[in-house]
DNA sequence: ATTTTTTTTTAGTTTCGCCTAAAAATTATC
DNA sequence: GATAATTTTTAGGCGAAACTAAAAAAAAAT
């Protein structure tokens, strides 16, 4: 079965929605899709006719079993995308979210197992979020936020959970990158800003909100 | 300026169909496009409003100049996705039309001038059909048909003008591809087929059909 | 120069995806 | 539990891109 762009669009939102809260609003996905709730209402009607959503009226949506297994098909193509776009064409991994927002619609399921192929079956993308196989399967990867690091404890950035410019720019002025080991030195109350080390490098501090965004990993025992 | 995928066909098909004939009638499109002759003037009447068409009602229709600019760019990005998926990830070049027509209207312009990059700037598409470069030049390919190759010339294969799963699964047949060496050793009057060798091979019978899909290049002086 | 045929355009609908404004249902507050 | 605020849906409409059927223009044939 093949959709148009703007359902597709719809059932990835529901997707990501639903990590947040199982049941998902009207609302939600209006400020999602930079669109109106009326606009959303219409559409919720005919994804349920297809039977990729459960929606009753007032009562929110989630995604059905085909629904799930569509959103995870074009959140595989999305992230094999960015993946090529930064690994073989050279962009910077804050512009290759909106590319692959065009990219992810192309159909052929064809093309999209021949690239995973050809890019040696990435795990992750360029923010660190998996990849989803050709089935469908999610590979689990161990995280937790920056916040949670114990102090003195050493960890390495698996992922970012917000791709925009600004906060990309930020990073990339503190040399921090998918895989940059990180150590957490000092927590300040008054505003809960951090003090870390970057690959060993001298002390900096950053913000709550930043730290907010970062997810690390790091060995249980591991207190270098 | 960003233009619609339908915008982008039409102005594609319009500049194909320039080719044979510099005026271009309502049916030609209609035929082209798969679509009606009275939607095509709807859409002309947009195009025209935009000015990438000259259009007067029962006089036809021509590009314009940044009709043509703009045609050039969807060819470039068209046949560079083609190369990607043959030379990258190993399509049979039967198959690459159909998803390169979607490729087409990605709408980034570092995205295809990054890709021309990665695949090292082709000169012309898996078909031997030139490839615009970005300033929208095409290089220009010294061709001739088969079917005008003297006798006991031999010719490299160039490009071929009909790119149908058959056709290309009948040269596929006779181990025919762009650049394979062809010799004529034969023309029969009755049907014009053709008896030519491959690769310096046993002589085979092709139809006129297929001879005059087929476009080659020999030295004037060669004739080995 | 008519008449016939073909091509093209116009008129009127349809579907899709969006919008605004208003109504209805739900949830929160007093 | 009534009232107020918020959320969601309905009603009506719009632009894009297609369609069919009918009218008009152009081209071909007699
Ligand atoms: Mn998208
Ligand atoms: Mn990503
Ligand atoms: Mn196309
Ligand atoms: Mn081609």
């Amino acid at each position: 079965m093949k959709y148009s762009t703007s359902k597709e669009n719809y059932i990835k939102a529901i997707y990501h929605l639903e990590q947040e809260d199982p049941v998902v609003s009207t609302n939600a996905l209006a400020r999602q899709l930079a669109t109106k709730p009326a606009s959303v209402t219409d559409m919720l009607k005919k994804l349920n006719e297809q039977e990729l959503i459960h929606y009753e009226p007032y009562k929110g949506v989630k995604l059905t079993d085909s629904g799930n297994k569509l959103a995870l098909q074009i959140i595989r193509k999305h992230r094999l995308w960015e993946f090529f776009l930064v690994e073989k064409l050279g962009f910077g991994w804050e512009e290759v979210h909106e590319i692959a927002e065009e990219l992810e619609h192309i159909s052929s399921k064809k093309l999209i197992d021949r690239l995973d192929e050809f890019l040696g079956r990435p795990k992750t993308d360029p923010h660190g979020d998996p990849i989803p196989d050709a089935a469908g399967i999610v590979p689990k990867i161990e995280k937790r936020c920056l916040l949670d690091l114990p102090i003195g404890v050493s960890a390495d950035l698996i992922s970012v959970s917000n791709q925009s410019a600004d906060m990309l720019d930020l990073l990339r002025h503190h040399q921090i990158e998918i895989g940059t080991r990180l150590k957490i030195t000092n927590r300040f109350r008054f505003d809960h800003s951090l003090q870390i080390t970057v690959q060993g490098g001298p002390p900096v501090t950053i913000s709550e909100q930043l730290a907010a965004h970062l997810f690390v990993a790091w060995a249980k025992d591991e207190t270098d």
